[in-house]
RNA sequence: CGGGAUGUAGUACAGUUGGUAGUAUACUUGGUUUGGGACCAAGGGGUCGCACGUUCGAGUCGUGUCAUCCCGACCA
């Protein structure tokens, strides 16, 4: 183990190679034998599960409420609403039969010809189709109005290249459905979430983001309008986090779900969707870690204070595991999950390295040498710091700092993304140094040539138009023509 | 779907002009260790991606096929 361990040291060398054996040492995940699919190994699901339940208790304060949907979708459901199955439609997995049979030299099964569906059923690379047909027998009136709907399930989207949570062919996420009975209503849900989105980023994941709404092109197939946040990964590119839909009446009209509204008049609903996924993990990921491995923000760590005994002998353990068991008591009455390593089958050495790799915010070493002057030596993750505290009172300290590391690593992001965030008003400077990363921001004429143009010669793209930021007008810097604001442009995951 | 590469032990790789399947690491057992990734000894594990062909003989040569990875296009 220990070898295979070591050679984490190509992050500056090679982001993406340095990402791939990180998820894969720091033990969450691994390419399963299945084309582009991934096992989430328990240790990071414990992670997601914590996303989740955070995620979960902040729709439900907002009026959400949790369903579920069928996985599969009727081929004709998905190509009601045209941009929506063209969007689509490249990355869909399709049932087409319902049968095995044996094969003719008995020594496998081959698919029965004879159980061919009459329509092929889609595996969801998304759920609207399905549910706005459901919402179609639950609308009448303006009363039945709203539905806010949230699932937590699996979504198939066939890409051509895959990676470990950024992009696989099956994706854990959540997708939310609203339906509402006036646009402002719906519009006023699709920002209401992605501020929620925003929020967990920061607060619990420690991940600063830039909220904005995408350009026409970059939309989800189907809105009208697509609010994002951005986060800055370590090598200076975007990754979209969490998105927002205003979907306005397509999908009412598409599944023709009308309501009677208070003057008795049939109306189309308006609708939003909303979505975070596994993709999280990435950012997570991407986002803190080091050299030495993982550092996980202390609000999602699975494991937030590891505590390893060193000591010889019998008694010297005996005394060790005492203190211990009495430090781990008291810092689960504070809430905080606490492991307790005295397993003798590894060496000090190890765990130190093991716990540094999966990112556990606070180490505490017990050695029967400190012990004697009541001290204990503790060391934070995000900075590597070690100091000799005083057992007495420790859990209050330990409470302490997994608040102060929470709040440094995500000014450690937030000040890594704001020195590398650029106005830019000048082409040619702007296509040298996008090569190496960051955020820019640049007036935009608005029109798609631009759009594609930059893409085509730079491989950035239009992440968004920022809110956080005062705008003024200017002149687009590749066309020259007027420009309404400036926009974000970045190389992108 | 274009361009390139690779399939040999759980993992990472050697394998020369065709001639008994190797190394490291991981794993198992026993012992000594334990303040930053321990050491010694013994042991288990592979129809060399699959199929066909050439040959007395194929991991090695040929043809086909499947799969994976990297670079593009596509994408949360």
């Amino acid at each position: 183990m220990a070898k295979e361990l070591k050679d984490l040291t190509k992050r500056s060398v090679n982001y993406s190679q340095w990402y791939n054996e990180l998820v894969v040492k720091a033990d969450l995940a691994e390419q399963a034998d299945v084309r582009g699919c991934m096992v989430i190994k328990p240790y990071g699901y414990a992670i997601w599960e914590k996303m989740q339940h955070i995620l979960d208790n902040m729709f439900k304060e907002t009026g959400v409420q949790n369903a579920y949907f069928p996985l599969l979708i009727p081929k004709s459901f998905l190509s009601k609403e045209a941009e929506h199955v063209e969007g689509f439609a490249k990355e869909c997995a399709v049932v087409t039969h319902y049968r095995l049979k044996t094969n003719e030299t008995h020594d496998g099964v081959v698919v029965d010809p004879a159980a061919k569906l009459e329509e092929e059923l889609i595996i969801r690379p998304t759920s609207e189709t399905i549910i706005w047909n459901t919402y179609k027998n639950w609308i009448k009136s303006y009363r039945d109005l709203p539905i806010l709907c949230n699932q937590w399930c699996n979504v198939m989207r066939w890409e051509m290249r895959t990676r470990l949570f950024l992009r696989t062919s099956e994706f854990l996420w959540q997708e939310g459905h609203t339906a509402h009975a006036t646009r402002e209503e719906a519009e006023e849900r699709t920002k209401q979430m992605i501020k929620i989105y925003a929020k967990f980023a920061e607060e619990y994941m420690a991940v600063p983001v830039i909220q904005g709404v995408k350009s026409e092109t970059e939309r989800f197939a189907g809105a009208l309008d697509t609010y994002t946040i951005e986060a800055m990964m370590q090598d200076g590119k975007a990754l979209q986090s969490g998105t927002s839909h205003f979907l306005g009446q397509n999908f009412g009209k598409a599944f023709d779900v009308q309501f009677l509204n208070k003057e008795n008049k049939p109306e189309y609903a308006w609708a939003t969707s909303w979505g975070v996924s596994t993709r999280l993990m990435g950012a997570l990921i991407m986002t803190h870690s080091d050299d030495n491995g993982l550092v996980l923000p202390p609000a999602l760590a699975p494991i937030q204070v590891v505590i390893i005994p060193i000591g010889k002998g019998d008694e010297q353990m005996n005394m060790l595991n005492e203190k211990a068991y009495s430090i781990v008591e008291n810092l689960k009455k504070l809430g905080i999950s606490v492991k307790y390593d005295n397993a003798d089958n590894k060496r000090p050495g190890f765990k130190f390295a093991d716990y540094e790799l999966k990112g556990v915010p606070v180490r505490l070493v017990l050695g029967a040498r400190d012990l004697e002057q009541g001290l204990v030596e503790i060391m934070r993750r995000d900075t590597l710091e070690k100091e000799s505290v005083s057992i007495d009172g420790i859990e209050e300290y330990i409470k302490n700092l997994l608040d102060d590391i929470q709040k440094n690593i995500f000014k450690k992001a937030l000040d890594f993304r704001n020195s590398h965030i650029y106005e830019c008003d000048n082409y040619e400077e702007f296509k040298e140094r996008v090569k190496d990363g960051g955020f820019f921001l640049c007036h935009w004429d608005g029109t798609e040539e631009t759009e594609a143009k930059i893409k085509e010669e730079t491989q950035a793209t239009i992440r968004c138009v920022p809110f956080m930021f005062e705008q003024t007008p200017g002149v687009d810097m590749v066309s020259g023509k007027p420009s309404k604001c400036r926009v974000l442009i970045a190389r992108a995951y």
